[in-house]
DNA sequence: ATCGCCTCCTGCGCGC
DNA sequence: TGCGCGCAGGAGGCGA
């Protein structure tokens, strides 16, 4: 479910009534998520100030005096804010209770999510001190993309996906993103040209600030913390669109798998380089 | 260092 | 209508 704009629009939609709040209890049900969630959060939590929402990458981290609680929505993770007496829905895992009497619902079904603590330095933690620079930064240029795909040796929907080269480009917005570039899929990162550097770097920011605004992608199940869903998948260009033409050309699209990942493109668009 | 593959888990849509 | 299968928006971790 959620790439970059999806956590976006989650982190805006939670906001308004989580920062300044008071975290009065943390109600864990299922503690398994992709790392075991801390048992003693429920000490440790309650009288502890939310005193703002950031996001890295595609982690949500809501910072206290203490420490930063930082929380990834996986394949499947949704947060809500609701009354904490409304009914508890299957893979509602955790709860966290709030003083204005309203609690941040945590749901995901495949439990690849997480939910960490974490009271060092926030860019020391281990799953933030190695990401690449964020997508809408001065530091995500062409020239840096350019230099840092020089030697890799990977197809370039692959590089860019790389939270090591730039954040936030998942599965549909790497293949969008690809095709308003004219870029094949699978050309290797290291034949990029800078002139194409500049396409792709211009047409990732375009792609995932579009998808913000449109409040993110709903495929199956995606809805906003107020149940809105995303209404960029009427702007997909390719993703899924396996077979149906071009929105440019006509031609067919088509799909291959890379890196056991659904990749899909414009053959005459996006055309094939020699490797 | 780099690369490709595997893995965690549940739900859904499809074809038979 | 039911069943089994393949696939899904992420990404860390492993062995080569």
């Amino acid at each position: 479910m959620p790439e970059l704009p999806e956590v976006e629009t989650t982190r805006r939609g939670i906001t308004p009534q989580t920062q300044h709040q008071t975290i009065t209890q943390i109600v864990i049900r299922n503690a398994s998520l992709r790392w075991p969630v801390d048992e003693n959060l429920p000490q440790k939590l309650p009288g502890l100030v939310i005193f703002d929402i950031q996001r890295r990458g595609k982690y949500l981290i809501l910072k206290t005096a203490k420490g930063h609680l930082l929380i990834h929505l996986g394949m499947s993770g949704s947060l809500r804010v609701v009354p904490p007496e409304s009914t508890v829905k299957k893979h509602d895992h955790i709860d966290l209770v709030m003083s204005n009497g309203l609690c941040l619902r945590y749901h995901d079904p495949r439990r690849f999510g997480a939910w960490l603590w974490w009271e060092g330095e926030l860019n020391k933690h281990p799953l933030l001190e190695h990401l690449g620079p964020e997508p809408f930064s001065e530091a995500f240029n062409a020239s840096y993309l350019f230099a840092k795909s020089r030697k890799r040796q990977v197809a370039i929907k692959n590089f860019i996906m790389t939270s090591q080269t730039v954040v936030g480009a998942g599965n549909i917005y790497a293949n969008e993103s690809l095709f308003l570039s004219g870029i094949h899929p699978q050309m290797l990162a290291s034949q990029l040209t800078l002139k194409q550097a500049e396409r792709l770097v211009d047409n990732i920011k375009f792609v995932l600030a579009r998808s913000i605004e449109q409040g993110g992608t709903t495929l199956r199940d995606f809805l906003s913390p107020d149940g809105t869903p995303g209404y960029f998948v009427q702007q997909l260009h390719v993703y899924g669109k396996t077979g149906e033409p071009c929105s440019t050309c006509g031609t067919a699209i088509e799909k291959v798998i890379i890196n056991q990942r659904a990749s899909f493109y414009c053959p005459n668009c996006q055309p094939k380089v020699p490797t």
